[in-house]
DNA sequence: CTGAAAGCGCTTACAG
DNA sequence: CTGAAAGCGCTTACAG
């Protein structure tokens, strides 16, 4: 026998309640609800007001279970407090509300033990996830869309839909960017090593650098967050590197507090450029910054998990997401240049390269 | 007949597959994962090894059902994009789930409508919700409670168990800081006129203001954002008001971009204090700010509805959490003061004056 | 220590 | 257009 649903002795009304005070069967009030135009308009009216005056509300669980519809999907992130993913949520929840879905929150903590739990544990209750920057292996994935539909973002696994904010020709720009003010070394700032942005972000900074001749030195960091980035401001001055690619505008900002604290200015001193333009408008000087359509991507993520569900997208849809470079104050030409003269390389020039892509 | 569940033919096992593949009866499985205590120590173990085998996990929604315990709690809040939200939402997050349970997660952005309507759709999947800084009338928020158990955050509605965030003591100070470096009138940059957050903290500026004998100044603002605190600096400016007290962090570091918009510096023109503490070390210069351990709030609103769902808490109980004003570098003798050499009262003399409260 | 059975609150194929 | 009945996958009081 099962315990009594909590809320005191009167209960929640159920169906059963409004059936007798409405005279109609349970299947006539539960298609009052869900299928009213198989039902003459006298009766849907009557059910409704009497559904109305017992503030009866359809148990969304016991729907669930009937249908094997829960009408819930999940959000998992490695970290719900770095506004990429707060702006990702925030679209993607009001979509999924619109739609009639409710949204679990999955923090990670940057951890794929913790996520791996999450998702395990949420799968029975939803329809089906987003995962947004997992770090989690492609095994552990695959394992977990063996269960139910997944869409992936910032995360390239073949046969899983995905949407891929496509940072890498942005990052390119960037390095012709720094490469027209005449930076001849450059840092990259690492963002986590399971990260697939990362590892486009790297990968293509990389090759720019090579493809213009800048050296290109990798600093790893300990997390994607305003204090890694101060973390690593010694690492960066020790590099020799005028200007520095962060992985995220968060470590960016980070950087740029450290700089203060030892006296330098950006972009005096060095330049930086930061990712996901969401923090960057609120920095001072302005973050030149790769911008991500962030809140965008969580809208579209969600569109084509709710695609997938209705059968209406194939399971291994590729969205590409588009990223501009926004010049806006920390880049400059580097402080040796400016005191010596030296022309660099002319800023329109770098544009007029062959795309890297 | 219900629609078969998604997942294709080959289903997710159930318990029955469980119980026929280690001849037990249905009722011993689910004994052996939910209270193995009252079972022999082999039958554990060979009902674990059939599960582990068959891939089997115990459906939630059928569990939420049976139980009347939806394993589940939801957190609703104004505005995922706050860095204050986000802090308190992960805080929350870890404990719940530290705790077994999934956490749904609404965002109301700002509008007392989804609020109320996000409130509706959830309670019947949840067993209590975390309502964080409520636009909702009194008697909606009475109304949604008596279906579900309710903490509030930052919310004073008698007889529902709340937490409280008590920045007014720090407000007093703040204006009792200003006092001392020799500002005669200030601002306050106000926030949404349905938050008991930002009514707390005007009356509590206003009162020290009274006291002291300084001018306070109130800026209506259309949103505590970036956006609406950059749009606000020209009402500042106009107030002749040479210190700002935001409603909090985002909304000061909006005011800074303003500013330097206008080519004026944060302290040398105007002194500015937020509130929350989440942005304030990021900014440059660091936010002069009120500190308000989000984090922490988001955990011990968890624990506060967990002792309530255990029958532990009362119904009523409040929980204060103290906050403190912490000066970093935006606060400044106003500029006519530091020309004329006036020496304002010692900011050491601001302390020892009578507590607000 | 274990099982048979009722029940949680819905939905829907089937029959009329 | 409407109802009786079976079923979704669990849990637990009762009996042994």
């Amino acid at each position: 026998m099962p315990v009594r649903s909590p809320g005191g002795p009167r209960s929640t009304p159920t169906i059963r309640h409004v059936a007798e005070a409405a005279n109609v069967s349970r299947a006539t009030v539960s298609r009052a609800f869900g299928q009213p135009h198989l039902l003459s308009r006298e009766t849907v009216e009557l059910v409704q007001a009497v559904a109305a005056r017992l503030g009866y509300v359809p148990n969304h669980t016991a729907r669930a279970l009937s249908t094997g519809r829960a009408g819930n999907i999940a959000l998992v992130v490695p970290d719900i407090t770095n506004p990429f993913f707060a702006a990702l949520m925030r679209g993607a929840q009001a979509k999924a509300r619109d739609a009639g879905f409710a949204t679990f929150l999955g923090d990670s903590d940057e951890t794929p033990e913790l996520e791996d739990m999450l998702l395990a544990k949420l799968s029975a209750q939803v329809e089906g996830f987003i995962l947004a920057s997992s770090r989690l292996s492609r095994e552990r994935i695959l394992h977990h869309a063996q269960r139910r539909p997944f869409v992936l973002i910032n995360r390239d696994v073949p046969k899983l839909p995905r949407l891929l904010i496509d940072t890498g020709p942005s990052y390119a720009r960037a390095v012709e960017h720094l490469a027209g003010l005449g930076h001849r070394a450059i840092a990259y700032l690492a963002g986590p090593t399971l990260s697939w942005s990362n590892r486009q972000r790297h990968k293509a900074s990389l090759e720019a650098a090579r493809r213009l001749g800048l050296a290109l030195t990798r600093i790893p960091t300990s997390r994607p967050s305003f204090e890694a980035g101060r973390a690593a401001t010694d690492a960066l001055l020790a590099s020799g590197a005028t200007a520095a690619l962060a992985f995220d505008d968060v470590m960016a900002q980070g950087v740029m507090a450290g700089l203060a604290a030892r006296g330098l200015s950006v972009p005096g001193d060095i330049s930086l450029i930061g990712c996901d333009g969401v923090l960057a408008t609120t920095t001072y000087p302005p973050l030149t910054s790769v911008t991500a359509h962030c809140t965008r991507a969580g809208e579209e993520a969600v569109d084509l998990l709710l695609d997938v569900l209705d059968g209406k997208a194939p399971r291994d849809r590729t969205l590409n997401l588009p990223t501009e470079l926004v010049i806006r104050a920390t880049t400059a030409a580097p402080a040796s240049a400016a005191s010596l003269g030296l022309p660099g390389i002319e800023p329109g020039s770098a544009a007029a390269l062959p795309e890297p892509f």
